[in-house]
DNA sequence: GCAAAATGTGAGAAATCCTCGTATTTGTCA
DNA sequence: TGACAAATACGAGGATTTCTCACATTTTGC
């Protein structure tokens, strides 16, 4: 939630509280009917503030998307860093991938409405690169690690598997959601067996 | 191109014309300024027809980006059946896979515009399980291979690999795509190791 | 050559995003 | 406290875009 995409920095403590909550009434809308049917001038009646002051904190309907796409980014990323902590070896890092990414598809099975978020992201031409850019900052976390483990290996290669193994784990997570749980399980498996596999190998 | 998604079966010769040129101007469109700015009215205006009769061949846009994501879907489908047929051994069938890979990357790169109807099929929400509906047929072709191959490998274990393999393939053409030639080169180059060690590990 | 079917047309209805002039609330200081 | 300024709130309506529909024109079958 950077400055840049807000329109006004809320000084008074009301205006916090409604960015909270037009935050939490554009997600609970987006979860009920789909991203695609995320009105401003409901959003603006739920919230119970006029469409004037919907646009006072928010200057159009891609910074609402991207508020939202940046908080799962910043828990994302937060229990991907805590998650590779603790790692000193290559073995440690293969369990705690494999720990982080099923974490990770709990969190995706428990709160769907993370999936319409990123389907709002996608529909958005301006926020469309988000996603590279997430994969970028997860993959430099992971990619440090590695380098870390691995310093005899040509870094520019780790960077590349990294930003890969991160960008098709976010590819992997939507795609195990949009089908039936048991073959999502499978799914995240194998992407687990082959990341791990590539990892380990470099 | 189905039935279903025209509203009238263009009987006339005139009519098939049209609905060419209606698809070869959307698709210069898309190209010239991206996906989002695809106008219904300035489509009809291009293509020499007026707007009613742009909503005579297709019910709506959505069909207009179906019709053009159809005919991508048609191309990879063919070029991945063609690629795979004369497979005989794994060893065989890791050289094809790469070699598909490396042919499907040039065609991305030849033709950016590919990326921009996905772009646009992901921005239709009507729209987005194309792209599960198009993983699940290429991994059916893949799987098929490797079931024959690995007849005594669970076939839904190979369905899964399959599906994913191929599914996590367009994921990387489309992040290569995105990034600097020579990056998206070795993001090209990852994938292919991490996919070939997988189906091989089968 | 004529009637019926198919196709073509574009004004405008409907939906939506966002702006802007005005009204209200809050903060500050004599 | 009262008064002025700054911040915030408001919502009618401008601008844009998708898509419909009643009517005009062209093609086909006989």
């Amino acid at each position: 939630m950077t400055d840049t995409q807000m329109r006004r920095a809320p000084s008074q403590k009301r205006s916090r509280d409604r960015v909270d909550a037009i935050l939490a009434n554009a997600t609970g809308m987006i979860a009920e009917t789909g991203s695609d049917a995320l009105r401003m001038s409901e959003l603006a009646q739920r919230t119970g503030i006029s469409i004037g002051s919907l646009y006072q904190y928010f200057p159009d309907k891609s910074a609402i998307v991207h508020a939202l796409a940046e908080r799962c980014n910043e828990d994302s990323r937060a229990c991907i860093a805590e998650g590779l902590s603790t790692v000193t070896s290559m073995e440690g890092l293969a369990a705690a991938f494999g720990t982080l990414i099923d974490t990770y598809y709990a969190i995706f099975l428990a709160e769907p409405v993370i999936r319409d978020i990123w389907s709002a992201v996608q529909a958005d031409g301006a926020l469309r690169a988000m996603e590279v850019e997430e994969s970028r900052r997860n993959g430099g976390l992971l990619g440090a690690r590695l380098k870390a483990l691995r310093p005899a290996t040509d870094p520019s290669k780790i960077d590349a598997t990294a930003l890969l193994v991160m960008h098709l784990g976010e590819a992997t997570m939507r795609l195990a959601v949009s089908v039936e749980r048991a073959e999502g399980d499978a799914l995240v498996e194998a992407y687990k067996r082959m990341a791990i596999r590539e990892l380990t190998a470099l």
